[in-house]
DNA sequence: TTTACTGTATTAACCAACTAATACACTAAT
DNA sequence: ATTAGTGTATTAGTTGGTTAATACAGTAAA
């Protein structure tokens, strides 16, 4: 048994499926799931985040039509050979500036809320430094 | 007619009220609605954002359950006097400390989608510091 | 009093996300 | 061929968010 690999978080608004595409879509970005990596089967990931298999299945289908994941028939899905494309060189993770192109949203989110507390920008990024730090 | 004051993102999974919600509470909370400042009508910020005022209502109802708003029979919702409680001084916006505690699950969620994506906290906060000044 | 504003309760309908229980087509190994 | 493992289609039902059209209770000022 593996350690899990995905997380999702359950009050979230953001739908469980949309969660699991977003996080595969990074991972595989990163360079953790390199590819013709295996993904954990639809009913093992179901399982582990007591959620219905169709969700995940409905996450991995997403994820072939956008061209991160393979199906391999009667066997799995597997990352995609050029999956970290988007135009990295000959490494197995996509270019650093298209994968801090993924994060950008969320940074622009954090700014939004931030100006509408009235933070100065030293605050929040001391607050963001210490997080970035404290997590791993 | 006021630059309209509250803004939404209609794709965003995180319904229309809970998205109004945080938006005002951060607000008040960063002294930009000040206590005794009276709110847009209901039927003024519906029309504004091209949404059903029971959807806006929906809103400022839990705002006033939680305290942030009082409500003027008649007349319309107000900021309450202590809504910028949670400890401040007697200034009109919450104490920084307070104002940053809400901001840190946005950040949070920045730092663990860094992390997945792989990208050096140095990049991710020179990324940031450059959001945060382009965007006032 | 009338008028024009406030916020809200009600009822109905619609839609997306999720769950549930099957059943199917495929592959790999015994 | 059998078994066990893939992903998926199907159908049905539930929940939560949103819209819609009224109707109501309260306040303020002409």
């Amino acid at each position: 048994m593996t350690t899990s690999l995905f997380s999702i978080i359950p009050g979230s608004s953001d739908p469980i499926y949309r969660q699991l595409v977003d996080q595969v879509r990074r991972l595989v970005a990163g360079g953790q799931l390199a590819p013709g990596a295996a993904l954990p089967s639809v009913r093992d990931v179901a399982q582990q985040l007591t959620v219905n298999p169709m969700t995940v299945s409905k996450a991995y289908g997403l994820l072939e039509l956008e061209g991160v994941l393979d199906r391999r028939r009667g066997v799995g899905m597997v990352v995609a050979d050029r999956a970290a494309d988007a135009g990295a060189g000959a490494g197995t993770a996509a270019a650093a500036a298209d994968r801090a192109a993924l994060l950008r949203p969320t940074l622009e989110r954090a700014a939004r809320e931030a100006r509408e507390l009235e933070l100065d920008p030293a605050t929040v990024l001391a607050l963001f430094t210490l997080i970035l730090k404290e997590s791993p």
